[in-house]
DNA sequence: ATTACTAGTAGACGAGTAA
DNA sequence: TTTACTCGTCTACTAGTAA
């Protein structure tokens, strides 16, 4: 985001713009922005033009209400916030196995895929995934991961069907190594899978719904 | 902290620069920010200036460490984020009773002091303060809480001596209500005061080391 | 390589004011 | 009262370049 956009952005976020419409004058918005009305009023319609916000301009005051495109710029620079302030740079997810349904394993397994994961996560993953549903508490933390570089793992297309760029992210489970893999471009993700050189279910006994914890570095 | 200042502050952090030293070169920096070498190092000598970051300027590359100060100023964006994202308009805030050492009671009684209190959150405290030793892990709450305005209790001259603002919260413990004060300037504060109409320790029975829960509203 | 000066320019800002 | 246009000023930026 523009910085320039996300002083205003937080502020109108702070009166509550977020949840609900918020009635604010451009004057109202200049003295808390510390700019003047004139002022004000260009960077309301900048955001607007930026899809930040959405506006109901009545006959008496204008009023603001964050588009989730907004939320989305404020939410990564919180998440920034975060990484300076709460997060290490080893992370613990915990969430629940769920079952696969065999579409990890039909990604992973492409060859396309696999090369790129023994060279750059220095091991040749068993061939399927384990799908882990993220507990809500957690939601944050994976966010957070999220903004980080991680492992870029380039897309490829492969007999006529295109696959996309995912990021790897080295971790542990239970003292063993494996990674956690993610498409590049999609937000709100609640399912991770996780990929090990070994059967994870086997190895360590698992089943739909149990409880595992993953140790994220990043 | 003007808004320019703390985009360039933020990434230094994110780099580590609050724990150590970091070695960043102007035109590294100026990447990081998208702008040119020369801006950088223009924003560089401005952040100095501001007492925001400290340098070690070797002969190859620069070092560079957020000072205090300059902590406090991105710590005051992340707490506007928290309250953005996290806190609801009520948190509570556990600790531990700690012994008042009569300075409470000293302050508290002023009737400059209590006038205000009166007024403001309508009801004449008991003479004396209950002290509240914050747990560390709430601490950043009582930061966010700190961020907000509050009932300001202006400060006054009596008898030669001078007495500070005091910032006062609207609480409850246990559902009786009662308000936090906290002296307006100053930071670090890992000790509340809470105010009450009703004498706490004797209604409560609590002692020194008791755990209590204060909800605050803000 | 660096950092950071000077100079010229683009863009952000506020005053005046229309609607 | 609002919002937001035009326009002049002034700041913040980058390019060129010195140390």
């Amino acid at each position: 985001m523009g910085n320039k956009y996300s002083f205003a952005l937080r502020k109108l976020a702070l009166l509550g713009a977020i949840d609900d419409y918020v009635a604010i004058s451009s004057r109202e918005l200049g003295t808390a922005l510390e700019m003047s009305q004139q002022s004000a009023s260009k960077r309301i319609l900048e955001l607007l033009d930026e899809k930040y916000i959405v506006r109901d301009l009545g006959a008496r005051r204008q009023r603001i209400k964050i588009t989730p495109k907004g939320v989305e710029e404020l939410k990564k620079e919180y998440n920034e916030y975060r990484r300076i302030f709460e997060l290490s740079d080893q992370v613990t997810i915990r969430g629940v196995v769920a079952s696969g349904m065999g579409e990890g394993h039909y990604y992973i397994c492409q060859e396309g895929y696999m090369k790129q994961f023994e060279s750059i996560l220095g091991f040749r993953p068993f061939e399927g995934t384990l799908n882990m549903v993220v507990d809500p508490e957690d939601a944050g933390k994976l966010d957070v991961i999220r903004s980080t570089d991680g492992n870029l793992i380039s897309g490829f297309t492969c007999d006529g069907r295109s696959f996309g760029d995912v990021i790897a992210y080295k971790a542990k489970i239970r003292n063993i190594d494996c990674a956690i893999v993610v498409p590049e471009r999609s937000h709100y993700v609640d399912t991770i899978e996780i990929i090990c050189q070994f059967h994870l279910r086997r190895t360590l006994g698992l089943n739909d719904g149990s409880k595992i914890e993953v140790k994220v570095n990043f």
